[in-house]
DNA sequence: AATTGGCGACTTTTT
DNA sequence: GTCGCCAATT
């Protein structure tokens, strides 16, 4: 190796003089440089909201592999996809500066980055044929896996008994979060689906069933991914082998990892030597998958010695008085918090609330708000509107429809939900894996003339068929559809050869496709863009393989008002559910219907865990803002539909998470503001308004 | 056997 | 406004 080893007493590169004390120590820990031979002891990194924590962690990247670490065999852990690709700019960003003694250094990439799943499905994959697992499977999303669920429900009779057994969706939410969680069944049923309980027997006996279907069609869901590589990594040999691949592990968001994604990380590095785990027990959002905040909590006792703990307590991201509001909602939290963040950003500008009469005046306020700021020079990409679920912002997206003001919404996407998208999906997922069921049901019926009974017949002839001769042209379809389906059966052939052109086929299977859309769409035209959108992606994959695993574990994350992506010159404001939010930050954020009932969901008020997290998320959102906060509280709320069949209005109050004490933290607002001239007690104004106007207006 | 029409239940957050 | 299931119709 020619880079020279710092010596001792050489001065710290310049790279870490931008850094604070704790920063510093969490980057530096256990780094020594000898070409990486001496791998650090586990490392746990508590990291307050704007803390720098990315900063810090791509610092820490780049540290190892300025110190000697093989880019190579570093894995790096994230979130999301957004947030890999994110810390990988960073990384290279601070080599690029390293590398004036060290040309190569400009050249390291990581290999290993991306999200728990994204990272299992390339493992699975390259160990495929050392754990019985076909290397061509194709992996389910969430509505593939409850149709499946579905389709093993009615095959057991579960579907038609007189009372009602719970919905696909519930069972498969039921299912994953057994696997996630690690826990009996009973328990998951306890404690998260008490409503459920009575069906536990029959629940094992359809879990046994999914599994097996999954088994012969050859197809892993997202729990899957984990599953496998867990009990991959838990045998001996296998574990230290891939354990043995990464010298150093570095996890992101660690308070939003569960029980079976800790477990993976302890079978590939049981003495957590060169494990680094970062995150904030705070901003934990992510219980309802299964997320523990045990892990980070008891991450130091798992080791002996005692993983080492930083803690980074310095916000460099709000103003003092954005920051001491945000302290206090979460300060009122069941549990006491690890640290206490401040802030040395002074202002005198409290966030405030917002009194408004509805969702329209809602809607009204926040865009005369977002105009105004960027009449100070904001850009509209600098600010954000945040809400706790997807359908909250509908009001909004019109008003700046209206107004034609462009904006990117992420979170609560529907695209690949829709029912044109899934169709062509499922035609090039069938072509990758014939034994796809789900797949090829779907698919089969596009065809006239064919329903379920001969899709179900068609389907177990081909997974009969010995293995390459499928023979698609011969199947038994009625003679109405034999001549659809010889065009039909010719293109899957031909798409099915492992030297098909990619994207060529893509566009070859979407003119099949295109031909049937009128016939089963009115809005074919419509659709028909989706599609092309989705042809433009697939463009930017290298196979047909990599397109469809890689968008079923990173589906687009935003949708824009108009369809296509917008251009990344182009300004817009940005719309965001708060668990979306995660990780970002804007210099003015807009929180909606900050009220009872949304914020905590009412949906979510039956455990206190759940209440609890409820505030986490409030935090997360109110943290996210760098110099301007406005929290919106409509006095009268928009339910959309609620069991019980009452008003679609409710009148519901602040948010039980600021309660009066907390309300000299912020400014209060009335919108809109009455007029000056009758500034006065309500009944005045009312008074004076109408009446003297109309006795006039009758002359005239 | 496929398709169409109608009725009832449900509607958070996401890899 | 939408999804899933069932009965009537082609």
């Amino acid at each position: 190796m020619n880079s020279p080893a710092p010596a001792a007493c050489a001065p710290a590169p310049a790279y870490l003089d931008r850094l604070n004390a704790a920063q510093r120590e969490a980057v530096e820990y256990g780094v020594r440089g000898n070409a990486g031979r001496d791998i650090p002891g586990p490392l746990l990194v508590i990291a307050g909201a704007g803390s720098g924590k990315t900063n810090t962690l791509a610092h820490r990247v780049a540290h190892l592999i300025a110190n000697g670490a093989d880019p190579g065999r570093i894995l790096l852990l994230t979130f999301s996809r957004r947030a890999a690709d994110e810390m990988g700019r960073r990384v290279q960003r601070i080599l690029a500066q390293v590398a004036v003694d060290t040309p190569w250094l400009a050249q390291a990439t990581l290999q290993w980055s991306g999200t728990f799943h994204g990272i299992g499905a390339r493992l699975l994959r390259e160990y495929a044929g050392r754990i019985g697992l076909d290397p061509a499977f194709t992996i389910h999303d969430r509505e593939d896996s409850a149709d499946l669920m579905n389709l093993a429900r009615h095959e057991a009779g579960l579907s038609t008994r007189n009372k009602r057994f719970p919905l696909k969706g519930t069972c498969l939410a039921i299912y994953s979060a057994a696997v996630n969680t690690r826990a009996p069944l009973a328990e998951v049923l306890q404690t998260t689906f008490p409503w459920c309980a009575e069906w536990e027997a029959e629940l094992k006996t359809l879990f046994r069933a999914y599994v097996q279907a999954k088994q012969a069609q050859q197809v892993l869901d997202y729990d899957d991914l984990l599953l496998y590589w867990a009990h991959m990594v838990a045998e001996p040999a296998l574990g230290a082998e891939i354990g043995g691949l990464f010298q150093h592990v570095l996890v992101d968001e660690y308070q939003d990892t569960n029980h079976l994604q800790a477990e993976i990380l302890l079978a590939m590095k049981p003495d957590g030597r060169g494990l680094t785990v970062v995150g904030d027990d705070a901003q934990s959002i992510y219980a309802f998958r299964g997320a523990t905040i045990r892990n980070i909590l008891d991450f130091p006792a798992r080791f002996e010695p005692p993983a080492h703990r930083v803690t980074l307590e310095q916000n460099y991201r709000s103003t003092r008085p954005i920051l001491d509001a945000a302290n206090a909602v979460i300060a009122q939290a069941a549990e006491r918090y690890s640290k206490d963040l401040w802030s040395l950003r002074e202002s005198t500008a409290r966030p405030q609330l917002v009194s408004v009469r509805d969702d329209a005046d809602q809607s009204a306020f926040v865009v005369e708000r977002v105009l105004a700021r960027r009449e100070q020079g904001i850009k509209l990409k600098q600010q954000a509107v945040l809400f706790r679920a997807a359908s909250h912002s509908a009001r909004l997206e019109m008003e700046l429809t209206r107004r034609n003001i462009p904006f990117v919404k992420f979170g609560g996407l529907k695209f690949l939900e829709a029912a044109h998208v899934k169709d062509m999906l499922a035609v090039l997922r069938w072509v990758e894996n014939l034994r796809d069921r789900v797949s090829g049901f779907r698919v089969v019926q596009l065809l006239v003339g064919i329903g379920p009974k001969t899709a179900g017949k068609v389907l177990d002839h081909v997974v009969a068929a010995p293995e390459g001769c499928e023979l698609l042209a011969e199947q038994p379809v009625p003679e109405a559809a034999r001549a659809d389906w010889q065009a039909f059966s010719t293109l899957i052939e031909h798409l099915r050869r492992p030297d098909a052109p990619w994207p060529a086929s893509f566009e070859l299977a979407c003119r099949w496709y295109e031909g049937q859309m009128p016939r089963l769409y009115d809005d074919a035209v419509v659709r028909q863009g989706d599609i092309q959108q989705l042809g433009r992606i697939a463009a930017t994959y290298p196979s047909r393989q990599r397109f469809l695993t890689e968008l079923t574990l990173d589906p687009p994350s935003a949708t824009s008002d108009e369809a296509g992506v917008p251009l990344l010159d182009e300004d817009y404001l940005i719309l965001s559910t708060m668990h979306s939010a995660k990780g970002q930050e804007w210099n003015s954020v807009s929180v909606l219907n900050v009220v009872d009932g949304c914020v905590p969901s009412d949906i979510a008020t039956r455990s206190s865990a759940e209440i609890e997290e409820e505030r986490r998320l409030l935090y997360v959102a109110m943290t996210r803002a760098k110099d301007h906060l406005e929290l919106l509280v409509p006095q009268r709320f928009y339910v959309s539909q609620q069991q019980g069949m009452g008003d679609r209005h409710v009148y519901a109050g602040r948010t039980r998470f600021i309660p009066n004490r907390l309300l000299p933290q912020f400014e209060q607002v009335s919108w809109p503001e009455p007029p000056p001239e009758f500034r006065g007690t309500p009944q005045s104004r009312q008074a004076a308004l109408d009446l003297a106007a109309k006795m006039r207006g009758m002359w005239d």
